[in-house]
DNA sequence: GACCTATTTGTTATTTTATAACATTTGATG
DNA sequence: CATCAAATGTTATAAAATAACAAATAGGTC
């Protein structure tokens, strides 16, 4: 969101669903991983496993080494608290994280903002496409790069 | 494919076609450009940049480095001849290089083999979807992970 | 609490993928 | 054949991710 909004509130909110998800499932929301999902909310553009890891040397003042990183991001990967931009090589938290679902993304070329949209007839046109050609998904990505309203606007003034 | 085929014929055709519409563009397919291309075609799976760098040494006899494969990779991108993968990070031939479009691939994850799907349905889903959210699309990619039919018929056996 | 075990995190080194910067070669054009 | 732009060669390095093993920590059992 490139509007004006309380982002705090979604850092929150973010974190509380995360911890009431982890719990329910049996997963532990450990302080490295709930500060390494915290990190990535900070905004709603993608952040790069190395700019977490300088961002977690900033904040805990002792350096922390990329796979102690990496293995934080697999794990929220897996529960599904954040998503994979493969274009980019960056990781965003879901907005929707109770129900697993594809990973549909909106992403602006000019502020990098991400965003994510659960669609449910692109969803049924991709299963279509799959069954036509007898395909059994597993996982899928749409990336759709662009401009986003906001920077449509400031370009064209 | 990993439906029996005459592939040579897809090799072929791939690189009669790349001609034609390079010449028709006024782009130069130079011999390394040709050959890159040929190497990707030499199988229905996205093959990775050091892949393509370890084929050329064996076929030419003088190491290739990187920047030359790349460079390659990035004309052939440019005029729309080969894809990339994002989430392989692999490159694989366009079945329809004569026109621009967005890349929808199937991707086995059994047997690797990538098939290209350029549907309009689901195009039209994805421009609406653009639309509504007043975004502008530059570039997309949907990359579907599964079982293609002959391996699900493998597995279940 | 003491002990055991599985999970998580730390540490070091390395692999994989991609690009920057500059030198050399090639090929079209006059 | 002289000139210049485009393409390729070369060397070094950046960026993203993982392998392998060590240490610490959290829970469960006696
Ligand atoms: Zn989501
Ligand atoms: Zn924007
Ligand atoms: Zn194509
Ligand atoms: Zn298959």
């Amino acid at each position: 969101m490139s509007t004006c909004h309380n982002h705090q509130h979604c850092i929150d909110s973010a974190l509380n669903n995360a911890e009431n998800l982890c719990q329910a499932a049996g997963a532990r929301l450990t302080p490295l991983r709930k500060q390494v999902l915290e990190l990535i909310w900070q905004s709603h553009k993608p952040m790069g496993a190395y700019d977490l890891i300088n961002m977690l040397a900033d904040v805990s003042e002792k350096t922390i080494a990329p796979p102690t990183v990496y293995r934080a991001l697999d794990f929220l990967l897996e529960v599904g608290l954040i998503h994979r931009i493969n274009s980019l090589n960056a990781y965003i938290g879901c907005m929707e994280p109770s129900t697993k679902h594809p990973s549909y993304f909106l992403i602006c070329t000019q502020c990098h903002t991400a965003s994510e949209c659960n669609d449910n007839g692109l969803s049924e046109q991709i299963n279509n496409l799959s069954q036509e050609n007898d395909f059994v998904i597993e996982k899928q990505w749409l990336e759709v790069l662009g401009l986003c309203r906001n920077c449509q606007i400031q370009t064209s003034v």
